[in-house]
DNA sequence: TTCCGCACCTGCCGGC
DNA sequence: TGCCGGCAGGTGCGGA
């Protein structure tokens, strides 16, 4: 399930592969997968059949490859970018010309085609299982703030469907005051809070149990009630373990995480409690334990993590 | 305006 | 063996 870690991952790896290649074709073979993009199938073709691939550039979960428009010279300042969601088990594939010709997966939903790649590669495969994720090409503005948009470039631009969402923990223009003083104003529960793109990108529910276990709070703590240094302590958690987990190449459970090149991270050996319920608990060894939370699982640990009597979710 | 619940989607797994 | 329901979960939308 990419997070930033993993969504961290793949854009370095696009970085590395694939930026200053030109789009030489692209083949949509799951019109859902492009959904998000106004126009369908045949105009997404058109607008990135011959543009240049500039930069990879990441907000949170959120990549975009910025792209100097078919014909226009490579120097040119972007308008548009490639945005891409990985949703819960999108990867993005650089294929080099060796494997390029006949490789196929059942779960191929669109296939750019590349011409001077730095890497030698051909194709770019957005590879999706549960069609979560999708691609769309869409217009730059600038950031109200004048800082780069995200992580990977120094143009002070994001796609449409970027600008809403909050910078993440490891951008350098996070304001970590300012999103403190945003979660104490909700009246929610913490978890809830730190699954909102909106105030904090990046942070899914891996990272965000993660956290909530190193900072010793628990998921359903009202936010209202929570003091400053609290706060800042979860964010902070939530920072450490998900640098933690990008130095290991992110969280792997399954083949539905891999990165550029189709590998898996390790970062799922290092998780303290998401997925470990009924197992001791790393500090005190209390059996972890699993909530329904959200149509999903919340993973605590009793003892460090007590409920608390005014638990709001 | 803010918060919450649900739909979207596919493959795997367990139960019957 | 085959069918069915539950589960995994990030995001956006509609309703309260």
């Amino acid at each position: 399930m990419p997070e930033l870690p993993e969504v961290e991952t793949v854009r370095d790896g696009l970085d590395r592969l694939v930026v200053d290649a030109r789009v030489s074709g692209v083949e949509v073979f799951r019109e859902y997968s492009i959904r998000r993009h106004a126009g369908g199938p045949a105009l997404f073709a058109e607008q990135l059949d011959g543009a240049v691939l500039t930069a990879a550039v990441r907000r949170g979960k959120f990549l975009w490859l910025p792209i100097v428009a078919p014909g226009g010279p490579a120097s040119l300042t972007p308008s548009h970018a490639l945005v891409a969601h990985l949703g819960m088990s999108g990867q993005l594939l650089v294929r080099d010309p060796g494997e390029a010709g006949d490789w196929t997966h059942p779960h191929l939903r669109v296939r750019l085609h590349l011409d001077g790649a730095p890497s030698g590669a051909r194709h770019l495969d957005f590879v999706d299982q549960r069609t979560f994720g999708h691609l769309a090409v869409e217009s730059l503005g600038p950031t109200p703030d004048g800082a780069p948009g995200g992580h990977g470039s120094d143009l002070a631009a994001v796609p449409a469907s970027v600008a809403h969402i909050g910078r993440d923990l490891l951008d350098p223009a996070f304001d970590a005051d300012a999103v403190v003083a945003a979660i104490r104003r909700r009246r929610t529960g913490l978890k809830r809070a730190l699954l909102d793109q909106t105030v904090v990108s990046g942070v899914g529910n891996i990272y965000a149990d993660e956290a909530l276990w190193r900072a010793r709070l628990h998921y359903a703590r009202p936010t209202d009630t929570l003091r400053r240094a609290e706060a800042l302590r979860v964010l902070d958690a939530a920072a450490d373990v998900m640098r933690e987990a990008l130095v290991q190449g992110g969280t792997s459970f399954d083949s539905l995480y891999v990165n550029v090149n189709g590998e898996s991270g390790y970062f799922s050996r290092g998780l303290a409690v998401y997925g470990r319920e009924g197992q001791p608990c790393p500090r005190c060894e209390t059996p972890v334990r699993r909530d329904a939370f959200m149509n999903r699982s919340s993973y605590t640990c009793p003892r460090c993590q007590p409920r608390p009597r005014n638990a709001r979710w």
